[in-house]
DNA sequence: CGCATCAAGTCAAACGATTGATTATTTCCA
DNA sequence: TGGAAATAATCAATCGTTTGACTTGATGCG
C-alpha cells in the first residue's frame, strides 16, 4: 500500500507540467493547445515530452468553460429501435468521433419531448451543434429561432438551409422506372402521408417515373412507414377489384409488412405480385428476397455531421444532398407481370 | 434593430439574478442548488422568482467543473442497428434523460476501439460513469482497472459484481422445454460461441431443459449472432442425416437467418422442422410468423442505468438479473413433429 | 449587562484551461 | 553603443458555480 506504483491517483493537470519543468501554465497551454506564441524548440520538446509521461489529457470540463465549447454534438431523433435511425444515428456517432466531438444522443417520445429535450440541452449548454432527425414541430422551430444553436435537420426538409438528405426523389423514380421496365403497368405505392417529407419525395419520383412512362396513374396506398402499415396497405391493394400486378413498399419496415401479408394471403410473389422496396439487412433474409432500392443512410447520418461541423467553423447552413444515387439491388421478389 | 425583444441575447447567469436583487452569487447559488444555509423566506422567494423571469438554468460547464461532476454517463457498444443493441440502448436512453442525465453513446468498431474510447472519455473527464454493453477484452478490463469509473455491464457477465442481464438460462430452459412439450425428440440448438456469455447461458438452460426431458443431447449449431450465422446455422442443420425436427435460434437474427434458409430449401416450417427464436418487432412479419422468447432487452438497458446511477451515489456494485421472467410468444412457427 | 447563539448573508478561493497584455531578454543594425 | 525589434516567456483576468469561512446585527437569557 506504502508502495503504490504510478497508477491512477489524480489525473495530471497543466500546473503539474508547468511544475515540473519550472515554466508557467500558460506556457504550457500555449504549447499543447497550439495557440499564441512562440516558444524556444527545447522548450517545446520538453514540455511535450513531460505531457506525455504524465499522461496528460485536457480537462474537458475546464476546457469548455473558458471556451463556451463543449466538444460535444447532439442527436436527436423519435426511435433507435428503428433501423433506418440506428442507421443514421450510427453514421453520426462514427463521423462525430473522427472529428474528435463526442455525441450525445436522446431518443425523444414525441413533439413535445423534442423541444423541451432541445430547450434543456441548449439552456444547460451541453452541446456545441446538433443534429435533428425529428419531425419540425412548431414549437421546436420556435425553439430553435428563440434559442439558436447551430443544427441540421436530417433525413427531413424542414428548413431551408440546413438539411441533409438523400435523393428519395430519385429512389421514387428509380422504382417506378424498374417497375415499368419489367413490364409492369398497374404499380402501387406504399407510403407514409405527405406530410413526411421522405414520403412525399419518393412519392413523387415515383410519380413521375409513371407518368414519363405513359401509365395513366397509379395506386396510392397511403399508410405509415411501418411493418404494421406495410401488412395492411398490402392486405388492402390485394382486395381490391383490379390488383396491381407490382408494388413498390417505400420503406423497408412497409415492405417487411408487405411480404408478410402478401404470403398470409397465399399470393405468390412476385408468380402473382411483384414487390419492390427500400434496402435494408433484412430484405435479403424474407421469403422470398426482397428486390430493393438501397439509400446511402449511414452515409447521410455522417454527412449530417459535417455540416454541422462546418457551420461551426463558420460556413454558412446550406441544404445538402448527398450525391451517391440510389442503387438497384435485384433479388428475388420483382418479375414480370403475371400472364 | 435598437428595441430589441428580451429575445435570446446571452442566457442568464447567477450574477445575473444577483445583480438585479443586490445580493450576491453565493447566496443566489446556494438558494438555487438547495444546499448550505438558511435564507429569509422573502429573499428566496425574490431569488426563486427573479431566477424564473430570467429563464435562468444554470450552466452545466461550469457546474461541472467545480462539482467535477459531468451529469453526464456514457455507454459503448458494438453496433446500432443490431436491434438487440439498439433496444438496449434505448432503454439506457430514455432511463438516463428520466434521471437527469445525458447520454453520450459511442458506437466502437472493435475491442482495440473500445478501450480507446474509454481512454478518452476518462481522461476528458467527460461522464460519470459508463454503461458497457461490449465485450470484455483484456485491454479494456485492465483499462477500467487502470483509470477506474463507475461503470456496469450490460448482458454480460464479464466482471463480477457489476453486471445487468437478464435471464438468459431461464430462456434456454424455457425454450428447450417449449419444443419438448409440443413433442419433440430430436431438438437443435443455434447460438453463438460459448465465449459469449449470453450464447453460453442460453445453451446452458437449453440444455438443462433436454437434460430434464431425458433427451440424450442435442444437435449444437455454433454460428454468429447474424442473419447470415441463422441462415448457413440451419443450412447445415437441414442437411445433416438425420434432421432436428425442432430448431431454436437463441437470437432474434439467428432465427430471421433460419426461417429464411427453411424456406429457400423448400423445407415446411413448421411441417417439417418447428422454429422456435428470440422475440422482436421482426418475428411477427416473418412467413411462418415466429414462435419465440421475448427477454425484456429495453428494461434491462434501463436497469443498468439505474445501476451506474446507485453507484454513483454510493451505494455498492452488485450483480442485477431484471426479474421480469423469459415470456413465450406463439405465433405460427412451431407445431407437432412430423409423422 | 455581557456573552453566547443564531439568522442571514457576504467573501473569496477554488475548479483547470485559455488568452490578451505585459515583461524580460536577446538580437540586430545603424 | 543605444535603441528598435524580435523572441521567449510570465501575469493576471476570465469562464459560471460552488462552498467553507467569515461578518454583521439581532436575539436570548442567566
Amino acid at each position: 500500500m506504502s508502495q503504490d506504483r504510478p497508477g491512477p491517483v489524480r489525473p495530471a493537470t497543466l500546473k503539474d507540467i508547468a511544475a515540473a519543468l519550472g515554466l508557467d501554465v500558460s506556457t504550457v497551454s500555449k504549447v499543447i493547445s497550439g495557440h499564441g506564441i512562440s516558444v524556444r524548440p527545447e522548450t517545446r520538446e520538453a514540455i511535450l515530452k513531460t505531457a506525455s509521461r504524465l499522461n496528460y489529457r485536457p480537462n474537458a470540463l475546464a476546457r469548455n468553460l473558458r471556451t463556451q465549447q463543449t466538444g460535444a454534438l447532439g442527436i436527436m431523433l423519435p426511435n433507435l429501435v428503428n433501423p433506418v435511425y440506428a442507421s443514421i444515428v450510427r453514421g453520426a456517432v462514427r463521423q462525430a468521433e473522427d472529428k474528435g466531438y463526442v455525441m450525445l444522443v436522446a431518443d425523444v417520445e414525441d413533439e413535445m419531448a423534442s423541444t423541451s429535450t432541445y430547450l434543456k440541452l441548449v439552456a444547460e449548454r451541453r452541446i456545441d451543434g446538433l443534429v435533428l432527425a425529428v419531425s419540425a414541430a412548431p414549437q421546436l422551430i420556435e425553439a430553435l429561432a428563440a434559442y439558436p444553436l447551430p443544427h441540421v435537420f436530417v433525413n427531413r426538409r424542414a428548413q431551408i438551409g440546413r438539411s441533409v438528405t438523400v435523393d428519395d426523389y430519385g429512389a421514387g423514380l428509380l422504382a417506378a422506372e424498374t417497375l415499368v421496365q419489367a413490364g409492369h403497368r398497374r404499380l402501387a405505392f406504399i407510403g407514409e402521408v405527405d406530410e413526411l417529407d421522405t414520403a412525399r419525395r419518393r412519392r413523387a419520383g415515383f410519380r413521375a417515373g409513371c407518368e414519363a412512362a405513359g401509365l395513366p396513374g397509379f395506386t396510392d396506398a397511403t399508410y405509415p412507414y411501418s411493418r404494421r402499415g406495410g401488412f395492411e396497405a398490402m392486405t388492402w391493394l390485394m382486395a381490391l377489384p383490379v390488383r396491381p400486378t407490382a408494388v413498390f413498399g417505400s420503406n423497408l419496415l412497409v415492405g417487411i409488412g408487405a411480404v408478410a401479408a402478401a404470403n398470409r394471403l397465399g399470393i405468390a410473389v412476385p408468380g402473382q405480385v411483384s414487390l419492390l422496396t427500400m434496402e435494408a439487412e433484412d430484405a435479403m433474409y424474407t421469403s422470398p428476397a426482397l428486390s430493393s432500392i438501397a439509400l446511402p443512410l449511414v452515409e447521410m447520418g455522417a454527412r449530417a455531421v459535417d455540416e454541422v461541423d462546418a457551420i461551426l467553423r463558420g460556413r454558412e447552413p446550406q441544404d445538402v444532398v448527398v450525391d451517391r444515387a440510389p442503387t438497384l439491388i435485384l433479388r428475388d421478389s420483382l418479375g414480370p407481370p403475371a400472364a
